[in-house]
DNA sequence: TGTACATCAGTGAACGCGCGTTCACTGATGTAC
DNA sequence: TGTACATCAGTGAACGCGCGTTCACTGATGTAC
């Protein structure tokens, strides 16, 4: 029995995803009107049914791919449970965001190229949920339960992103001429995320 | 009077030199066997003297960047004048170096992003010189002086480099929400480094 | 020192491909009466 | 409830462009004698 090709019911979204399929196998580049028409079973026309044209399509391709990394850190941060000691936890929980932020990229190199790539349209919305905001988030719970202090707050966002995002990239494009083992350069780039902070760590 | 195009004599060179040019401007997409051709006021078919393919000539382009990327860092350094304190001109050394690769990837964005492009084909030869070298030699300068603890230097590279090169991603990718002043999220991460390797800081 | 000739570095036309996009169309869907 | 019709979501052929690359060629260069 083959199915009639007619009226797809959602390919707008079916589109997005072989988008992240394809993105996340052979790289942002790879995003092309056929090919993912083809991923659908659908002519290449009916792909400006639901997109003005490829550059709005693989933008909304790359807000996903940010999105899927912001939710893996939140899903790290909730995995980890609670203790008596608040600030602790709140240690455990940042800690867990950052390494989930290169796990990603590590686990998923060219998707996590797709996310950062330079967009050649604006997106749609905001990302939702986004990782500047769990990541300042982060922050200020660690504010809050007095981990971090006040004044280092402002400064904090950037420290912390620009070391996790600058290991993530390092470790994709395998920049570095002797290769580190990835778990060895995590362990020391959130040690010394730790320590410009002036937080505990273990 | 009109040149004769025959036999320009250092066609090579040239193309590299014209590659960087408009990689700056318009990014290592932009680099084409015929714009190149072009820009030398030569034939398409006359790049194929001296290169294989596109793909080598960008990758040799790429190198090109990340020398001129290495020699502003190792520029920055020998700029800072020595003085009686052995310990802290290594470190000024050391924050000159991290400050002049953010200021490279924030005064040539695009050259920057070519730089550090996933290649299509391997370079020709390994990078002279290379950031990586002027970031150990900084790094090692500062254990002689015994400003860095022997016992962090192994992670040392890592970290300033992630610290670096992800502050530089983030400013050339504009993916602040709140647009921060370059200036102050240089101070902070730069400090942030500092602190997580343990250096003095005024 | 002058000349034949191999070699080298160019030319310019053309090929072939794959891409995004357009257009006239057709079948399916849902709604008004 | 059944039917006319507007609307919507597809089709498939084609357009047009720009790209990397090839090929037969030609003019310039340098060297052997």
């Amino acid at each position: 029995m083959t199915t009639p090709r007619y009226h797809h019911g959602n390919l707008r979204s079916a589109l997005l995803e072989a988008g992240l399929r394809i993105a996340a196998e052979a790289g942002p580049a790879a995003l092309q009107v056929r090919d993912l028409a083809k991923a659908e079973q659908v002519s290449a026309s009916a792909v400006y049914r639901h997109f003005p044209d490829l550059a709005h399509l693989s933008a909304e391709v790359a807000r996903l791919a940010r999105q899927q990394l912001a939710q893996a850190m939140l899903d790290a941060a909730e995995a980890e449970s609670p203790g008596p000691d608040a600030g602790w936890h709140a240690i455990r929980r940042f800690d867990a965001i950052g390494r989930a932020y290169v796990a990603f990229a590590v686990r998923s190199p060219r998707l996590f190229d797709t996310a950062f790539q330079t967009p050649e349209a604006p997106p749609s919305c905001d990302d939702a949920p986004s990782a500047w905001t769990v990541l300042t988030d982060a922050l200020d719970a660690l504010v809050t339960t007095g981990e971090l202090a006040p004044d280092l707050r402002p400064g904090a966002p950037m420290v912390a992103w620009a070391a996790v995002h600058g290991l993530a990239s390092i470790l994709v494009r395998q920049m570095v001429p002797e290769p580190a083992e990835e778990r060895a350069a995590m362990d020391a780039v959130m040690r010394g995320v730790k320590r410009a902070l002036g937080l505990r760590h273990a």
